[in-house]
DNA sequence: CCGTAAATGTCGTCG
DNA sequence: CGACGACGTTTACGG
């Protein structure tokens, strides 16, 4: 990893073409080749980057300036011409143990495909991600009379997730073995404008306790 | 800006819970506040972030460790554990002119607008940017037998494209001066799913070759 | 390797 | 401020 304080002019030419002025900006380069250009402010997203693999090779034009073209596959090019360095710092980081994540929406469907008994008095799992021809069920289930349910879970149920779960539901329907097939989003969160859609075409909404599921042994469980 | 390359420990507590165990890493402090943790890989996304508005605090638990606390208004919080400094570089980089692109998105639509006869034999241009109660059609046209056909333009074809289309014909369709309006989902790439999808409502799948849509006055334009 | 869905998405625009 | 769509989306996961 090298980092770079510069003065410096960005050009980008790729999937688009983009251009930075000349400023002063951090410029990062990793161990990998890509480069980051961040300035001093904004979010965790640079100005311009370019992703590995790509090759980066500096030249000098002038002897106050450098040019850095770095380069991918895809013939994606980003230009940085370097005006004037006003710090540097370099070292050797070596390979990361990574982030360990907990509380996405796969942990989600795990739990709830556990204590599917959650959902409702005497609900069986049939499978997860239950295969159509449009992609897969999250979760489908047998409830407690023997009818089919499709199970939609987000960490936060917004529209889209409505739709996702009706064009599910539309496809099940004409399976005769299945159908009926009732629809069930679940959600850590469901926005109401998603709850006022799903309940206007007959879909359950389901806030998720996912700290009640984690501690499912806990038989004061409590998802209603 | 502010970036120290750290040994340290990491855990962030907020729309998940993730950790990260000791390592070497770079932290990049910005003005606002706003802390990034990046590794020596990976692509642009740090390993960890906060994002602005957001506050920190040092403390200095142990002689030779700090304990950095970023929180924001949700109560989200990250925790840095800096064990040792490897390296430090500090500079005031002002505000920055910003990025300046050059966008291909909007030609595709100008481009078909002009050359709506790549659509089919004898098809006219209605408007561009149809409006609708909840959003303007990007092309709206007459076929050959002056039917309508209300044509949603994208790079990349997706089932959300398909959705959008739907939405518009189930509106366009209400008016009777216009009915029986049909769809076509054009795009420089269509997604299976997406097609799936269009074909199974009666939207057609048009696949847009930019090169020949940008050199139309070339005869032997090809779309088909 | 390709395709699809999730994301602490982020980022603009528009109501 | 919230909703919606685009993004050089990026990233992880499953066939």
């Amino acid at each position: 990893m090298r980092i770079v304080v510069a003065d410096c002019s960005v050009s980008y030419q790729g999937r688009l073409t983009a251009r930075l002025d000349r400023a002063v900006r951090v410029l990062m380069v990793k161990a990998d080749g890509s480069v980051l250009i961040h300035s001093d402010g904004g979010s965790y997203k640079p100005l311009n980057w370019m992703s590995p693999p790509c090759w980066l090779t500096v030249t000098h034009t002038e002897p106050d300036e450098q040019t850095w073209i770095v380069e991918n596959k895809a013939k994606e090019v980003l230009t940085i011409t370097v005006h004037q360095v006003h710090g540097e710092l370099a070292h050797d980081l070596g390979v990361d143990p990574g982030l360990v994540k907990d509380g996405v929406e796969a942990h989600l469907q795990e739990l709830l495909a556990l204590h599917v008994g959650a959902l409702g008095e005497g609900w069986t799992l049939v499978r997860r991600e239950y295969p159509t021809a449009i992609g897969p069920v999250d979760l489908l289930c047998k409830d407690g009379t023997g009818a089919s349910v499709a199970v939609e879970i987000k960490r936060r149920g917004e529209i889209d997730g409505v739709e996702q779960l009706t064009r599910y539901l539309e496809l099940l329907n004409r399976d005769p073995l299945l159908a009926p097939v009732a629809g069930v989003l679940a959600a850590q969160e469901i926005k109401p404008q998603a709850r006022t859609l799903a309940e206007d075409r007959g879909i359950r909404c389901l806030v998720l306790d996912y700290q009640a599921l984690k501690g499912a042994d806990d038989p004061s469980l409590r998802l209603f």
